[in-house]
DNA sequence: TTGTAGGCGTTATCAC
DNA sequence: GTGATAACGCCTACAA
């Protein structure tokens, strides 16, 4: 922040009236002769006068500053959801002060605390995997702080989340494969305290259940990470070691389906008349693979505005909030490619 | 924000002390009693203070805060700047306030109008396609506020840059065609007014001249959006309409280079046997295409925290402003892969 | 060792 | 129509 800024006050002693006066012009009070309000006006453009948000925080008691907390920035699901989270805030005057905790949970409770003190108007939240206990989050909603989830939900009372729904989400994605034939359909799940994925799961498993086919557990892995690196060795180990192998994975994400692909490629299974995947984020590299890796995409961008939406309204009072809902769900879209049409057909 | 909080004034009154002692016991100060100063901490964690960040802006004219401003979040070499920079300034106790123009101009003009009245310690950017005349960095330059511009630089004396070293970049992706053994190369440029797509098309450029290779111009197409489908329209007019045909692609991003990948594939050209190919970026997704897409990585995350660094220091005066180099140039890394392997050199 | 007063830039509440 | 004053939360001379 520069000094030597123009202030009301500086307006006021060159055009000899009081600032309070200045202040009203300025914002076009009933009251105030044309006359002052068009020196001023013109003084204020004169001295490039800009008003001070900061004292304006400092009054209001707002500063006009959401949080968004994130596991991590370079993570293309995240990205979208920042980016509708940034074009709302922007367009209903308020500022996205960013952090990410790098999937650790110490950077998630210092960065809360940061912005506590940065006296933030709310919080936009996705917790990281090594989180596993809210107390954290439950003490700043105590103190009256607005908070939404996005994504990752908190096992909390009444917190207020936006997520999509990923039960659907996992047992279109199994539906499918089942609908092109494929019997053992293996899945390597995320991160299993996060609810993402244990919905995930549990739309896999009913999905099969559904459709009269049995469950194997030996043919369900947590793939953690999340990598490719690990997910092509997951279903190396798989191909490998079970009988029958798996000719299907659904994979808890994109990363992990690319291993998948890549452990075909070196085992020499085609895809998809051998083996078919599919994958969860319909990151933008789906279509660029080959084959097309089918995914169910996850509407990020969509996610950020609403959730943005909704923490806004709530600052600003526009909804009583015993009115607004628990949870808002956003539904997933399967977007079918090459990697799992064994059967051809034309969608 | 919410209000409720507890202020250094609640503290004094629960103590029956004054609230200049209270201040001066919280922050240490010499001539306190620790009597004092155990009571008033007490106080504090009992009372829930928190020390009002917004007041002390207001009081020292800094808000702690610095402006990012960036063409689109969604994009994955602008995510790793992101984090390099949200990553020194959390370190040094600073906050990101993050925008992004979307490549429109009068986003961006209208961001930095926004950032002014935040009070903004300074501010990083990297401009939107659409900006062709800098006069509003100019102007905020001139008030005072530090300004560190990252990869796209602008024409402006004595700005303040960290970029990579694009002509080198480029000059290596293109000699190692050639030591391929590709004769045919043609080059897919970015917008031609950003000084990285000019300086990659000079590094191709000399390449070829130094190689004694001839440039022919009809082989360089401009590439503006940087998109597959671009790339991919481009690609396959080029292998249709010019005889020779390109025997290789050097392209101005990763994302236009997958659109050669696919023209090839489209036309059933083998890569690299029959046609190789370079990207620029190194993106995530270069390593799980088959083949593997060469590509000369930019140091996202050292990018941005060079800049931060430089940033802050400046912002601190940590540094003179005539002693602080005028660009920061990084370098490059040629990462060879498949897709521009000829000659199957092991690498 | 502790208290008082003034000020950072605004807005709101009184007066005149 | 306009001006003076207090207040938001904090820091820091200056006094005591």
């Amino acid at each position: 922040m520069k000094n030597g800024q123009a202030t009301i006050k500086d307006i006021a002693r060159e055009l000899k009236i009081s600032f309070s006066t200045v202040s009203r012009a300025l914002k076009d009070y009933p009251g105030i002769s044309e006359e002052t309000k068009r020196k001023v006006k013109e003084m204020a453009i004169k001295l490039n006068y800009r008003p001070n948000a900061i004292a304006l925080s400092l009054r209001k008691n707002r500063s006009f500053n959401i949080a968004v907390i994130v596991p991590e920035v370079v993570h293309f699901f995240f990205s979208t959801v920042i980016s509708g989270i940034e074009e709302i805030a922007k367009k209903r005057g308020y500022n996205v002060i960013l952090t990410q905790t790098n999937e650790k949970l110490d950077k998630e409770k210092s960065s809360i605390e940061a912005m506590l003190s940065n006296q933030i108007d709310g919080f936009l939240i996705s917790y990281s995997k090594e989180t596993t206990e809210f107390s954290h989050f439950e003490n700043i909603i105590d103190q009256g702080f607005p908070i939404i989830f996005f994504d990752r939900i908190p096992d909390i009372p009444n917190s207020i989340n936006v997520k999509v729904d990923d039960f659907e989400g996992a047992y279109n994605a199994v539906s499918h494969l089942i609908s092109q034939g494929y019997e053992n359909i293996a899945h390597l799940t995320g991160p299993k305290n996060l609810k993402i994925s244990q919905e995930r799961e549990r739309g896999y498993r009913e999905a099969l259940a559904n459709h009269g086919m049995p469950i194997r557990e030996e043919m369900i892995l947590e793939c953690p990470m999340g990598t490719n690196e690990e997910g092509k060795r997951l279903a190396l180990s798989m191909l490998d070691q079970l009988n029958p192998r798996p000719d299907a994975f659904f994979a808890n994400n994109d990363m992990a389906a690319v291993g998948v692909m890549m452990a075909c490629r070196d085992s020499g299974y085609r895809i998809p008349e051998e083996i078919g995947i599919v994958g969860f984020s319909n990151w933008q590299f789906c279509t660029m693979l080959e084959p097309g890796l089918t995914s169910v995409s996850q509407p990020g961008i969509q996610m950020g505005k609403k959730a943005t939406e909704l923490l806004l309204d709530i600052i600003e009072k526009k909804v009583e909030l015993d009115t607004i809902p628990n949870s808002i769900t956003l539904n997933t879209e399967l977007f079918i490619r090459k990697s799992s049409m064994r059967l051809h057909k034309k969608s």
